[in-house]
DNA sequence: CAAATATACATAATTTTCTTATGTATAAGT
DNA sequence: ACTTATACATAAGAAAATTATGTATATTTG
């Protein structure tokens, strides 16, 4: 992520959840989606994106299929089970992670 | 912060926030007041908080105060003009980062 | 009254997560 | 032809935490 002065660790957050909405994505695709998504507010970066990626796969959260589109690679992700309960736990924690810094910021809303 | 699987780089904006509701804080009584405003859902760890004073105090946003206490010394924190303007400028940075995060996670509501 | 807990500071080593920089390769637009 | 877009990847470095220590005094508890 850059240009953005954004919070670090909501990115697996960020994919889980656009995985969990499309399907099947790939990573240049979900780079594109968040740009767009955000209105170019949000631009994730290839050297977060990747790693993170191969992270998620390596826990046993992504499949991955790789295709060969216009003679170019595609490498497909799509959520295994478990990656589908992940999340779910993570879109919680990101709800709750609002919700504190909503109390301490903002106490009489809360 | 510990025990919250929070997100990095949100300890600034939440002292800068109790420094700005509170006039001036010891680093102790910051770790409590974010326990007590949470109920015990974040808790700010001193190997988190005292560099990010001193950070914060070489950056021109703190000044500090030494007081002894019941024989026990304590560093009042307390907001410079800087301070105070950067602590506005978080604060916004914070809302927009929440209403991305929302746009991207729970697109409905956007 | 000894031991544990609370108060109050601090720093070092390590880990996590990102940015920035670089690299490879093909396709499409100008 | 040259630039931009598509599509992957990794390495070096920075930022911001966690975890582990360390020092010291005060208070509570068994």
């Amino acid at each position: 992520m850059s240009n953005s002065k954004l919070y670090k660790g909501s990115l697996n957050t960020i994919i889980l959840k656009l995985l969990n909405e499309n399907d099947k994505m790939y990573g240049y695709e979900i780079t594109q989606k968040v740009k767009e998504l955000t209105k170019g507010e949000l631009k994730i970066t290839e050297g977060a994106l990747y790693p993170a990626l191969h992270k998620l796969e390596a826990q046993g959260l992504l499949d991955v299929e790789v295709a060969k589109v216009d003679n170019r690679l595609r490498k497909y992700y799509k959520l295994t089970e478990n990656g589908t309960k992940e999340t779910a736990n993570k879109l919680e924690e990101l709800a709750e992670y609002i919700k504190t810094m909503q109390t301490l910021v903002n106490p009489k809303l809360a």
